[in-house]
DNA sequence: CATTTACATACTTATTTAGTAGGTTGGTAG
DNA sequence: CTACCAACCTACTAAATAAGTATGTAAATG
């Protein structure tokens, strides 16, 4: 597993958010009870996006969360590294890893890296937009 | 993370068999040197290697390990699921997993779905011998 | 029979995952 | 001004996973 449900959930509620845009405050109480996750879970997810301008939350009644960015603009790589800070296939291509010796004469390294570009590649691919106006109903199990 | 030292040290071994397939059997305290990993650990790993038939292991003096597959008929991710057991990127995917209520009408899951069907068909088109045949000074990062 | 090597089981230590608990800060309505 | 609401912060916990170690047993060879 490479994404976590912190990633997961950080997903679903932008979804959330973009699906209701109309510019007013939307609780994460709401949200939480509209996606039946933890209300304590998302205040702890939610400030990671907060943080980086992709919502902005607004304290006090009336107040809660706005999509604060492009539904369009928004890949879910931008989001998934937020939430799980690093998405490597293979603990030596984490982001702060110490260099292994042997990498120069690796023959698997080349296969992480290629692999790693590929989840980034396609996870760049999808935005936001892109999950708004997926039907479930269209995908079946091939 | 999604691929654990078990995996990747179990791809080590059959490249190590596979670079020297003299026929002979090669003792895992020799591959552990060459590859500088812990005997005891890989002692753990490559009876998995063995139930499958990926390798033959002969014991007493002069046995040891031999690749018994053609490395070209061998994909990466046959070796993997073996030792990892999933390489599912999600937990809802993973095989076991309870199946979501929501599955029907979530829409992040044909994401989820989409990227397990990429990293698995990159990793079935890798083999060993392509390994093999790898110069990793040939591919630089970029 | 002694040595060598594969194979098996149980433990350990650290980290990560998926939360909970309990508060503080800042803004709104009455 | 005060009650309320909602974002935000910090610390804690329980369970699982990762990465090994330790200590054997089983089988083959010389």
């Amino acid at each position: 597993m490479i994404i976590s449900t912190k990633g997961r959930y950080a997903i679903r509620v932008l979804l959330d958010l973009a699906e209701r845009c109309s510019g007013d405050y939307i609780p994460m109480r709401d949200i939480a009870a509209r996606q039946e996750l933890s209300l304590k879970y998302l205040e702890r997810i939610v400030p990671l996006l907060s943080k980086s301008g992709l919502v902005e939350g607004v304290h006090g009644k009336g107040g809660g969360y706005r999509l604060a960015i492009d539904p369009g603009e928004c890949s879910l790589w931008q989001v998934l590294i937020l939430t799980e800070g690093d998405l490597a296939p293979v603990s030596c291509l984490e982001c702060g890893a110490k260099p292994c010796e042997r990498s120069a004469a690796c023959k698997t390294l080349p296969v992480w890296k290629e692999l790693d570009r590929r989840i980034r590649d396609y996870l760049q691919s999808v935005t936001l937009r892109d999950l708004l106006e997926t039907n479930p109903a269209d995908h079946y199990v091939i």
